[in-house]
DNA sequence: GTGGGTGCAAAACCTTTGCATCTGC
DNA sequence: GCAGATGCAAAGGTTTTGCACCCAC
């Protein structure tokens, strides 16, 4: 049953406390290593994934191939800098209910544009 | 200069008739080929590449970890059927401008949900 | 002849899975 | 002992890239 998982309950930390919201695995385990948690890929994947089922996680989709995490605290949109890749975060739900018979049950929303970096 | 590439302009002609929005690399081979055209992978993604640069087909994330295209038509989201994975497009615009600094150039949503079909 | 288009094959990338081991309970 | 957790390594599935060859201009 419940057992120690010194890999999980790091990476719970982790997300739950940081404000970013596109870790990656790599990005995970580089952390964990920082702070002095070994842990595998296949430990932080399998971790993430079981955080996901119990929905203290969300995974993430930004496009680039790649899966991110993210806490998963209130529900937000992200924006992606289109030049370098940066990624925000924008309050509120800015989706509204579509017309369709499917029930819809989620949705995932990714803004492109340009970073006030960038643009510059 | 401007050459003839039967691979691109199959490809581009196909997502332009097709009502199809979920186009895999995949799929677009295997019509192509039952509609006579021979293409490889690489040539059908790399005019795949070609026309998205041009404007004339979008790329669109479904996230089931494959590339999918369709023809830059009007503008409409898409619902995916958890259960089956068929995909739906909705039309008009669900998506509100968010507050943020970033210069949002567009975005792309992608709803989730159960079909018709799925919920019986 | 030059540059783009095609095929075939190989490389890259990530994500998943298998397996042996270790450790609380 | 048993079930869950972990590492290491290998497998899988897609996307990209390298290269040689061919053809329209």
């Amino acid at each position: 049953m419940a057992r120690p998982s010194h890999v999980r309950d790091a990476v719970a930390e982790l997300l739950d406390d940081s404000s970013r919201h596109d870790w990656t695995i790599e990005a995970v385990i580089e952390q964990l290593h920082a702070d002095g948690v070994s842990a595998d890929y296949s430990s932080a994947f399998r971790a993430l994934g079981k955080l996901v089922d119990d929905g203290a996680v969300r995974r993430v989709d930004l496009g680039d191939g790649k899966a991110h995490y993210e806490g998963a605290g209130d529900h937000h949109e992200h924006v992606r800098c289109e030049s370098c890749g940066a990624v925000a975060q924008v309050a509120g739900c800015a989706v509204r209910k579509p017309a369709t018979d499917f029930v819809i049950t989620g949705h995932q929303l990714l803004f492109s544009g340009i970073c006030p970096r960038c643009v510059r």
